[in-house]
DNA sequence: GCTCTAGTTAGCTTGACAGTTAAATAACTG
DNA sequence: CAGTTATTTAACTGTCAAGCTAACTAGAGC
């Protein structure tokens, strides 16, 4: 429960800078190294080093090494686990929706038992 | 651009508090006042009030005035927005593996000629 | 071994944010 | 109007994260 929570504390806190929003977005385009990353921001290199941590330790991306290099890779199932709650809260949110609708309409009936089934507002 | 950033930004930093995220989850199922929604916590009111605070700024939940209560709302919107940036990213990396397999099926085709289509693993 | 490139770690400053208590506002109730 | 309930604002404290510079590690190439 706590552990769940802790991963996603950390997914959201990490998506929440745009500089790793961007990141991320660039690594859904491929993988990439690390000066590539930093390319297009106004940035010194070890900022960047630092978002990639924290990209890494919350498992949205992972890194291995090649030569001197040490090429990123977005790690779709943290994203996934974010969706996954939100779409959860939603979810939650429509069925009750549903179920005033379906309360609405059962009243309309019984105040109009043989009148058409249009409900809209 | 810095704009739909920003609303991000904060949408991100909103969900990326537990206790944020358990007023929204709770707020799915109907909407509460601030009293309700502070109950499960070990927290005192102020503390309540200014994460609803946070989570109204960005568009998250809206409130409005019932004699002394003010009942609290959520707002699909911010929700999706966040989703959708989600996915954008999520759909970026999912087109460039299709290609990637589409390549391979094609040095598949290169190499063997005649024989069947699959290309698993 | 020296040097260049790629990247990280260490140490620091600054600013934002979570939480607190105490006091203020707003609306209902007698 | 005085008192009660619901909620916010103000002011303060402690923690944590973003950014910097400077120094370090790791591998490639001469």
């Amino acid at each position: 429960m706590t552990a769940i929570d802790d991963r996603l504390d950390a997914t959201f806190t990490a998506l929440a800078d745009p500089t790793r929003r961007a990141i991320v977005a660039r690594l859904a385009q491929g993988d990439a190294t690390v000066n590539e990353l930093a390319g297009p921001f106004a940035m010194t290199l070890p900022g960047i080093s630092k978002h990639l941590k924290v990209l890494e330790r919350c498992g949205l991306i992972s890194r291995t090494r090649r030569a001197q290099f040490r090429p990123c890779h977005l790690e779709r199932e943290a994203l996934d686990a974010a969706v996954d709650w939100i779409e959860e809260s939603r979810r939650t949110w429509t069925e009750r929706f549903d179920k005033l609708d379906e309360h609405l309409r059962e009243l309309h009936n019984e105040r109009f038992p043989t009148t058409g089934e249009q409900a809209h507002d």
